[in-house]
RNA sequence: GCGGACGUGGCUCAGUUGGUAGAGCGCAACCUUGCCAAGGUUGAGGUCGCCGGUUCGAACCCGGUCGUCCGCUCCA
């Protein structure tokens, strides 16, 4: 975990948030790297979540939603833990926790108790020029409500019949407690939620279904089973709105810890929008003739949380032979190649004033198909190394020959094989080897 | 929020009993080399997290604060 977090901040992926100022807690900025690492795993799940499928369609919902939504949902009720310190041994308890008898469960003390705190998990804004309670605004604290109370919008303009799903990418805010391990737990995360909106007997088949195609999703992107599993929840574990839950977990180095939760939500929130805002949301299936409120079907993942997995998964360290004999460390980021932030690192041999026009003129035909970067300073086997720390798949060597043969070396970071490709088929060759 | 440890150039760290800062790596330029972290020369970069106090003088002592890590509590 040290070595990814060491790599994070020195290549550029993610850096403390308000740095020149000392940081602020629970906060960090994605850097150059770092944003095309997670805008990849954000498109690698829209791609399989909505494109690649034509019963999920997209969303994106304001942050800022009527304060009656959290009431509908039960956020402003369950959200809040009123909590309470022992004076006398310093621990913290759950006030409608606490004995009847009012002694402290772990020191045994009488009457030790602080005042009963609320903490209340949704952060709290004003909307307007006068904050009064009129004027109360949360930041979503998920971005499941969104969705679900545009269920009407979305089913009519579409004309999609359950089963179907609205997927969305955005942030969320959560007052947590105690946030920390790097970008795992944050104040301000990214969220990537799907409803799926189901009949209510199909509930239960399409929540396995989505308990299995979203554990497959990590494994298809690298992500070795041996660090994965699928956990139901308990049934004390349970949220207010859930009757079946599983989380994705993903074995950090801290311990197992989630991904992704699995929830099937039931009728819970369509029900509850339906109550307080006065609007129909059942829908009408004409086919067989009867009316009903959907079951949805939820699986939400942490994007933050994806990208910190992806980033441990597939850093390694590695003995390499060195040009002299000797066996140097070589640290290589063996990112899925839809995931890496750079797809090909365009590289002279040296700075030959012939060899740089040759790969800036490579440079300007790749970079409007991929993602690239190009390197002149150092050895060449520095560069490759350069490349590997940040999981760069492909480097293109252009050397002396090429102003002859008018091929290059396409360098593979996992085999460290090498190819000679023609400038006229290089285009091709690496969209071959570059999967969307 | 509580308890403990820590906070020195981009990174990892050293700084002896308080006398206004160093190393390695990295980075930049030039020379050399020419396919897997080569070598040489030169250079940039730190008011030692921040604020205050003690002192003739503080990176070193004291207080506060911010942040990081560990443990506890919390995580709908």
């Amino acid at each position: 975990m040290d070595r990814v977090v060491n790599l994070a901040k020195r290549r550029g992926l993610v850096f403390p948030s308000s740095e020149i100022y000392g940081g602020f807690r629970s906060t960090w900025d994605y850097g150059p790297l770092g944003v095309l690492l997670k805008r990849n795993v954000k498109d690698a799940w829209w791609r399989s979540m909505v494109q690649l499928r034509d019963d999920v369609v997209g969303l994106d919902a304001a942050i800022l939603m009527a304060p009656k939504v959290w009431e509908a949902s039960g956020h402003l009720q369950t959200f809040t833990d009123p909590l309470v310190d022992c004076r006398n041994c310093k621990e913290r308890f759950r006030a409608d926790q606490l004995p009847e008898s009012g002694a402290c469960p772990n020191c045994g003390m009488k009457d030790t108790f602080t005042e009963a705190r609320n903490f209340n998990l949704m952060f709290k804004t004003y909307v307007g020029p006068v904050e009064d309670d009129t004027s109360v605004a949360y930041l979503r604290p998920e971005t499941a409500q969104g969705i679900l109370v545009n269920f009407k919008n979305v089913q009519t303009t579409t004309r999609k019949k359950p089963p179907f799903g609205i997927a969305q990418i955005g942030k969320s805010f959560r007052n947590e407690i105690t946030p920390g391990n790097f970008i795992f737990r944050t104040r301000e995360f990214e969220q990537m939620e799907m409803e799926f909106f189901v009949p209510p007997e199909e509930g239960q088949k399409w929540y396995e279904y989505w308990c299995r195609e979203r554990y497959r999703w990590y494994t298809e992107l690298g992500i070795p089973e041996a660090m994965l599993r699928l956990r139901p929840h308990d049934p004390e574990e349970l949220s207010h709105y859930s009757v079946g839950t599983s989380d994705v977990e993903f074995e950090y180095p801290w311990g197992w810890g989630e991904l992704e939760g699995i929830a099937n939500r039931t009728d819970y929130d369509l029900t509850q929008h339906a109550k307080l805002s006065g609007e129909d949301l059942s829908y009408f299936d004409q086919e067989n003739d009867r009316r009903y409120v959907p079951y949805v079907i939820e699986p939400a993942a942490g994007a933050d949380r994806a990208t910190l997995a992806f980033l441990l998964a597939a850093y390694h360290e590695e003995e390499a032979p060195t040009a002299d004999g000797k066996v140097e460390k070589r640290t290589v980021l063996r990112l899925d190649p839809r995931l890496a932030p750079t797809k090909v690192a365009v590289l002279p041999l040296s700075k030959n004033e012939k060899l740089v026009p040759v790969s800036e003129a490579v440079a300007g035909d790749l970079r409007r198909l991929f993602m690239i970067d190009v390197d002149v300073a150092g050895s060449i086997g520095k560069r490759y190394r350069r490349q590997d720390e940040v999981g760069t798949p492909f480097c293109v060597t252009i050397d002396f020959e090429t102003l002859d043969d008018n091929a290059v070396t396409v360098r593979d970071r996992d085999s460290m094989s090498q190819d000679r490709v023609s400038l006229d088929r290089l285009v091709a060759h690496l969209g071959e080897q570059l999967p969307t």
